[in-house]
DNA sequence: TTGATAATGATAGTTTTACTATTACATTTG
DNA sequence: CAAATGTAATAGTAAAACTATCATTATCAA
């Protein structure tokens, strides 16, 4: 059955860093009404224009109860990414499971990197394709920040490694000696978010071409044509 | 000799969408100061922090006066990126000129565009080393935003169209079968700038090389390889 | 050289955001 | 039932993001 996935995985709940949160906000009501309202805030209005003020107003509770969950709205941001990026390492193990190809280990995992999330039964109190666009948005901003240092030794973005780390490994399964592995695929995932959003935004910085996804095409493509073991191809053109 | 190109461009100075500003900080000692005093100041503690106070005071002027000539701090980024990309503009044109191969043209391009720029004899007032740390780290921060739209038909990111638009015609030259040329290109500069950040502050996202420009020679090899018109490699695998 | 015009400086004020503190009330749990 | 814990309500501060006003200085044409 094709929505085995999400009812499985809607038992077990994912896992966030801990530094991130003053509270947990998965272990009460309240936490979970900040998480699901600045979900739906941050996409309305954006992350700029969010604001603790807005999001006690609409989930009707006072701004001051949402510090005690959160520090700051970069915090906020932070769990939400971070929130994602298991999320996706999730879907990115069952998606691989018993799959005993690694080409098509890698063609799945660039499946799930590069489209839009399928609608699955929706897991918990968090709306998947909105947190998407949010990710595809603000998620940038939460490490390009002058606390990054600090904060990534706090592991705060282990999820993201991991995510990277895991699909860097079949790359090098399918090609031991392929250098870049794990700067691949962080183009890949960072691309297929820019290019989403060029394609809503900015068409002239893409190829958006109608009735296809040519998003996932296009890094796909790029993928297996970059990592395939043929001798290179004109690098040694200029020096 | 090697530094012709700086000692003529510093010449014709850079223009910049008239809608960004509202009086041309080109124009006067104080906006020069205030440009100049912006790409330190930004450099230094990061956008976030940046304010127009304190730009006030690091360039001995008050706040008000720079209100004259920006309307926010988020209209100087967008003169920053813009007149980089404006910048990037010329020297792409440079490198190109003369050389008939479109292959060794590409290769300039992409040398150029995921370098970090060698150090000439400085343009005007701009420290463009300083210039280059705040596009990779701020650069997105400029259309990431709630107003891309509006800013958007207001030309304000025209240089960065434009470069891309004049180096997907060197691919559509190599191989005008190549259906994604823009996403390649973008792909491309805003993955070598993050690559570059990723190597100082989250290197496990990326794999750097001692000794080579890992970053460089990523992309080049991924450009050629992808726009080689032998038959797709391995796309048919799975939907 | 003068006198009008525009550019800048100095100062002060408003609004909004980010964040803190305090107290009271409600709910759970042992 | 009491203690601990969670939440609401209110009030406040500090800084940032602007706006306004007027004095001063430089610019330049008559």
């Amino acid at each position: 059955m094709k929505n085995e996935l999400p009812i499985l995985l809607s038992k077990l709940n994912i896992q966030v860093n801990d530094k991130i949160y003053l509270k947990d906000p998965g272990s009460s009501e309240l936490g979970q009404r900040i998480v699901s309202g600045s979900i739906e805030l941050i996409d309305d209005i954006g992350f700029e224009n969010f604001t603790f003020r807005k999001l006690g107003q609409s989930i009707k509770s006072p701004e001051a109860s949402i510090y005690r969950y959160f520090e700051s709205k970069h915090k906020i941001l932070l769990y939400l990414t971070s929130w994602y990026w298991s999320w996706m390492e999730y879907k990115l193990a069952f998606a691989m499971a018993n799959v005993p190809s690694a080409k098509e280990r890698l063609m799945r995992s660039l499946s799930l990197l590069t489209s839009w999330p399928a609608i699955d039964g929706s897991i918990s109190h968090i709306n998947e394709s909105k947190l998407h666009s949010i990710v595809i948005k603000e998620s940038s901003k939460s490490y390009l920040t002058k606390d990054v240092d600090t904060e990534n030794k706090d592991g705060v973005f282990m999820g993201y490694k991991q995510l990277v780390a895991r699909v860097a490994e079949v790359i090098k399964e399918i090609n031991p000696e392929f250098k870049y592995p794990h700067m691949l695929i962080s183009t890949v995932i960072e691309g297929a978010h820019h290019q989403r959003y060029f394609a809503e935004h900015l068409p002239k910085l893409t190829d958006i071409l109608k009735g296809e996804d040519s998003i996932t095409e296009f890094y796909k493509d790029l993928v297996f044509k970059s990592i395939a073991k043929n001798g290179s191809t004109s690098t040694q053109l200029s020096k």
